[in-house]
RNA sequence: GGGCAGGUACCAAAGUGGCCAAAUGGGGCGGGCUGUAAACCCGCUGCGGAAACGCUUCGGAGGUUCGAAUCCUUCCCUGCCCA
């Protein structure tokens, strides 16, 4: 890029401001972006991302898309994997000492990584890292050597580590070494940027520390806020079941907005939109003067989500589908198939057999609180038996949202 | 190295010889009301069994006892205090 590629620097900022919470510092940004204009070099910023949870949901779309904000810009993105800790093997889930990851595992995950974050950032402008390039190649001596960079002080003035250290919860001494794993990526990488969750601030403030140490210009950190997930109360994570994964069918993506709290989408459309925030607040104010049903604007938020990662086409379709099983009481058209073959099948065998539920208590407790029906009609016995004639066809309904076709087997 | 306190179901947390498949809360699931929202109400939440009931669980392994989550031995793990 030339000197004339780039945007004023005024611009450039207020693009990269919008959304974030909090720019350390925001002056170095400035000048960082007024040098990087006249030597017509894009700046290097760098994201780092856990290997071992390629599924990427929206939670972590709120960074990617503030990546896609310095690409437009016309600035080089690092997407960091940071596999030394799969490789390592974090243990950090104490109950289950995780298996560390092989190096096939890391370079599948990464694969599906690239499948994933191209919905968002441009692949021409995105380098994809691993830092157990550079992290692996530490001996001892080199470990040690960062590790005295630091302090434990500094260290345990980390809130979580308080919290734990407080609630007597373990810490375990990689744990602490991890910030300046993170630090020395920075290092490595000569990055002039480093973003991520508020959560990160801590570990990212460590690389402007580290960096300096090595005679390197400190990066500026850019934290981003926290997405809830779908309760509204926790972070989005996997593990908490409280996502939406940007690879689920855009019905899915649908259908969970949809069961969002209302108050929370607002905080979907700040963070996950283009929409501007006048625009935000207006709906709110008409939401809560009962001139706009929040049910529309849900539905809008949700078919706008469905399209960024499934296209319009799908995203309009996901609507369409949606109103008609949950408005007009229909059936969805597409839902995954059941072949049942010929004579009778207790109702039981056939949800356990086909993996609907998790144990035959569950398939009864199911039947007995009459969350299952066949063609509308709810099912009232637990030993009820099924047979479909040839050709025959029938619906399977489990709970208030999982259908399934059941046809007869020829 | 020494002393002390702990390890209970998805999580937190009661239970300290039988009435314990294990209180309570959270979470989850189902139903109701709705806008598949929130709030709220009801129910369920180890496995098998239509049920009666049976079986496997309370860090691991042994033991005492008619009977153990509860007592003993030993091992593993964690926290706190002292060195």
């Amino acid at each position: 890029m030339k000197y004339r590629d780039f945007k004023p620097v005024d611009e450039q900022l207020a693009y990269l401001k919008k959304g974030c919470v909090e720019i350390i510092q925001e002056d170095e940004l400035r000048a960082k972006l007024e040098r990087s204009r006249k030597a017509g070099k894009p700046l290097q910023v760098k994201v780092g991302f856990d290997p071992t949870a390629p599924d990427l949901h929206l939670g972590h779309t709120v960074v990617l898309r503030k990546m896609k904000h310095f690409q437009d810009l016309g600035h080089t993105v690092v997407f960091l994997i940071g596999d030394f800790t799969g490789l390592i093997g974090d243990p950090s889930g104490r109950s289950a000492t995780r298996p560390p990851m092989t190096r096939e595992d890391i370079a599948r995950n990464a694969e599906t990584y690239k499948a994933q974050v191209f919905k968002i950032l441009d692949p021409e402008k995105t380098v994809i890292d691993f830092n157990s390039r550079w992290l692996g190649a530490l001996s001892s001596f080199d470990l040690i050597h960062l590790a005295a960079k630091h302090t434990v002080a500094r260290i345990l003035e980390r809130d979580d580590f308080t919290k734990r250290l407080k609630a007597g919860i373990p810490i375990s001494v990689h744990e602490m070494l991890y910030p300046l794993m993170q630090a020395y990526d920075s290092v490595a990488l000569k990055s002039d940027v480093e973003m991520g969750g508020t959560d990160q601030k801590f570990n990212l403030l460590v690389g402007r520390d580290i960096q300096r140490e090595y005679g390197l210009e400190p990066q500026v950190v850019v934290t981003l806020p926290l997405l809830e997930g779908l309760d509204g109360v926790e972070k989005m994570s996997k593990s908490l079941g409280n996502y939406v994964g940007i690879t689920e069918p855009a019905s899915e993506i649908f259908g969970k907005i949809m069961s969002l709290p209302d108050g929370l989408m607002y905080r979907y459309y700040e963070l996950l939109t283009d929409v501007p925030a006048p625009q935000i607040e207006a709906w709110k104010k008409d939401a809560a003067e009962g001139t706009v049903n929040p049910r529309d604007l849900k539905a809008r938020l949700g078919e706008a989500l469905a399209a960024d990662f499934w296209g319009p086409e799908a995203g309009a379709a996901a609507r369409e589908e949606f109103d008609r099983i949950f408005k007009q009481k229909e059936v969805p058209e597409d839902m995954p198939e059941i072949v049942l073959n010929q004579g009778d099948i207790p109702l039981i065998d056939l949800l356990v057999e086909k993996k609907l539920v998790g144990s035959r208590g569950e398939a009864k407790r199911l039947i007995q609180q009459g969350g299952v029906t066949i063609d509308n009609r709810r099912v009232g016995d637990i030993v009820e038996k099924l047979s479909l004639g040839p050709g025959c066809a029938a619906v399977l309904k489990l709970g208030k949202r999982k259908f399934y076709r059941l046809t007869a087997a020829r």
